[in-house]
DNA sequence: TATTGAAGGATTGTTGAACAATCTCTACGG
DNA sequence: CCGTAGAGATTGTTCAACAATCCTTCAATA
């Protein structure tokens, strides 16, 4: 615990005041909700119903409807006019969308790594990691865990904010689709290779080999996912 | 008007299905507040009360903060829990991460020219010359409209549509901030010819040359904006 | 003078109920 | 089999009330 002059100690304190504004109850409602359908445990094309759910949850239908609002913002629901939120269906369009603006975001960010700072490299190195002692382990849930904060760290590069909240919603919505892909270890494993082999890249700073490589990767899940979509029974 | 396949059709007016989903009362209450904020109406920081504006507009509390809510994620207004919501106040440091996202985004939205659609290309030659139309007219605001449309176009060469949304809500952000630069025209005037100069790169496929330029183009606006908030009476 | 503490008034957070608008389903008739 | 009409269920919107929180004011203290 070091003490700074009291300048610092201010600024810092200031960085901590989103945290300090305490959750609404539509937040925690949205979380709740966020947590099951990320889980599976509501199946997409479910209609949420506004009596059900709020009388499971004992929230008001107004508080409801604004947490309703929050997921669908966040891509997760869909709501239809006078018909009511659905927990969002993926298709495979959305699929070639996602890997369409990852590929933009993401290798743009990864183009920002001299400038980054040493946090933000770590953090990459970390993730990197994590996913190869999970598979290590045969743990696969947390090699897509994983994954995500590879990714996340990939953004975090570009050192923006507004950057890393766009890639953030890109994420959470493709951890929708990665479910169709269920618990099947061959979808994890193939990847784990593939980030070790882009950071030491990055580390060795070449940049253009490191962006190559994260295009090819971005390739390939796309289409094992799009594979996976179109052996989907078509509802 | 082109008759095309009945398969053309259906997808085509899939489309038109949010549209169709007629404007709620909050959506048509957030875009009254939208347009207050963008003209410059509603001053950045003022605080919007629940009741005033609702008695004014004649809507629920219910609904008002819904459109609030709308807004808040357009980044237009900020929520402080139990405090209310705000007109958002840009700082120096939101021009600086807002021009970071869109070298980001807007250049690897550039590099894209060579697969994108014609539809894509015009829609950006369209741009660049009612800039110029309204430059050679003296229609500064227009030159701020035909602004926007340039990026946003230069997004949809991404052909994506959630790199669309992610570019319409910085840009939107954006106009926000335009506002400290008022109506001055030496801000708009000096864009036009590098906008030009982009698309003839650009047509030529000289994408380096072109996205160089555009890079060029993003931080001598950065150095401009961050100028103009430095000069600014720091409240 | 500057700081602290305690009313109080004002504003937001949340709920429940009510009615209108819209959709879904079923049964009927052609 | 298809289309239609009506009943029932669900959502859209508003309102009123109360609880929780914040801001202002003002007096007391060092």
């Amino acid at each position: 615990m070091t003490t700074a002059r009291p300048d610092d100690w201010l600024t810092s304190l200031a960085g901590d005041r989103p945290d300090l504004g305490r959750s609404s109850t539509a937040e925690r409602v949205a979380e709740v909700l966020r947590t099951r359908v990320l889980e599976g445990d509501l199946a997409p094309g479910l209609r949420l119903s506004e009596e059900a759910i709020g009388g499971a949850l004992r929230v008001s239908r107004n508080t409801l409807r604004e947490a309703f609002r929050l997921l669908t913002h966040e891509r997760l629901l869909v709501h239809e006019y006078s018909r009511g939120v659905f927990v969002r269906v993926p298709t495979a369009q959305d699929v070639t969308d996602l890997y369409r603006a990852r590929r933009i975001i993401e290798c743009g960010a990864l183009r920002r790594w001299p400038h980054a700072s040493n946090v933000a490299h770590a953090a990459l190195a970390d993730a990197v990691r994590e996913s190869e002692e999970a598979a290590a382990r045969d743990q696969w849930p947390q090699v897509g865990t994983a994954n995500l904060k590879f990714h996340r760290a990939m953004a975090g590069l570009a050192g923006s904010p507004r950057v890393d909240e766009a890639v953030g919603r890109l994420l959470a919505e493709l951890r929708l689709v990665f479910h169709v892909m269920g618990e099947h270890r061959e979808f994890y494993e193939a990847y784990v290779p593939w980030r070790r082999q882009i950071i030491d890249l990055l580390e060795r700073n070449e940049l253009d080999e490191a962006e190559r490589t994260l295009r090819e990767y971005f390739d390939a899940a796309e289409r094992q996912l799009v594979d996976a979509f179109a052996r989907l029974p078509t509802t």
